[in-house]
DNA sequence: CACTTAAAAGCAAATTATTTGCTTTAGTGA
DNA sequence: TCACTAAAGCAAATAATTTGCTTTTAAGTG
């Protein structure tokens, strides 16, 4: 077979890309996110700053694939026993996540890079519903009730994301208890 | 009365701001957002970049200053004779303007700046709740019953922005008025 | 295991954007 | 009208970005 794939050398690719996300996440933790600047972070990454741009196009770029990466849950959500606990608990979590310093400037990284290639921002809201996905089959494997996932995204991921992008105060624990609530038909 | 209040001359700001601005919006029309410059700006609105720089501070900013002006609304939400269908007339339009190309990018720049201390995505958030507050006042004069103004914001206004902002698809018509229904306990 | 290939990295010069110190201009209040 | 000061202009210095060209390196091939 040699329809020649489009699938190229370019083997130290993964090493490079691997030392500049590192060294955005260093810089990042270390400085302010606006001294940051992509020379910076060729020097602390052990490359040539024309590599970074070729690659990434410019810094909002790179910062907003940092971001996705770091944005990715690292574990399926906590099981609590009930379906509606565990969303609760997901919730909580998620939203303090997201409201905190560096929730909230990845976020905005996220969203600011305009990559109609990459399409980050949908990376995160599909991890966001993956998350509430594995909840809800828990619940059907468990026989409970559990509304259409789209629902949630509606009723609780949205009011939380929207409150803590615009508004001047992140949603507080009772807030996103409340949320949840409303998707439960009657009492516990 | 000489206790010097800080209200300090700088009378051309307002001339220099409004061509600035208008340089931006004229741009923005013409070409793609990552072509324009500062320095092109200051050519069009015929100042020195110098001048954007030391209002502005950057691109970002500036754009952002530019973007809240363009979402705040016009005027009032449409009176059409019930609290309801005032609201599922603004909310279809809302989401139709903010999930346009301009305006997608509107939002997008009013996020991204950092600015602290303008709190842009919190004035947007305002001009919002503002027209949300217009249409329940009306409700109120009318003696219909209508739902609490964050109420809308969590369950119309945030799906429609989350959507938006992280999913591929923009709310269809159709979805936003079964948001708008959710918010109305029976039949019309 | 050479050996070829092409994507990706390095390098450096050219271009462009940003910062900065100093000067000038123009509203404002006396 | 005059003095005052914030903001604008100007230009030199610095920093970031782009670009053409060369070199390196992981794969695939024989």
């Amino acid at each position: 077979m040699n329809i020649r794939e489009n699938i190229r050398p370019g083997g130290r690719s993964a090493r490079v890309q691997a030392s500049v996300h590192k060294a955005v996440r260093d810089l990042l933790s270390k400085m302010d996110r606006n001294e940051v600047t992509i020379p910076l972070i060729a020097t602390e990454a052990g490359v040539t700053p024309s590599t970074i741009y070729r690659r990434w196009g410019d810094l909002q770029e790179l910062l907003a694939d940092v971001a996705v990466e770091r944005l990715r849950p690292d574990a399926p959500p906590k099981d609590t026993g009930s379906a509606r606990s565990d969303l609760e608990h997901w919730a909580e979590q998620y939203a303090d996540e997201m409201a905190s310093g560096p929730g909230r400037a990845m976020i905005r990284d996220v969203l600011s890079s305009v990559g109609a290639d990459t399409r980050n921002a949908g990376k995160c809201c599909g991890y966001t519903r993956e998350q509430v996905q594995a909840i809800a089959e828990r619940a059907r494997d468990r026989g409970e009730e559990f509304p259409d996932v789209e629902t949630v995204i509606d009723e609780v991921v949205a009011p939380i994301m929207y409150r803590i992008l615009f508004d001047d105060a992140p949603p507080t624990s009772a807030k996103v208890l409340s949320l949840v609530e409303r998707l439960f038909p009657q009492r516990r």
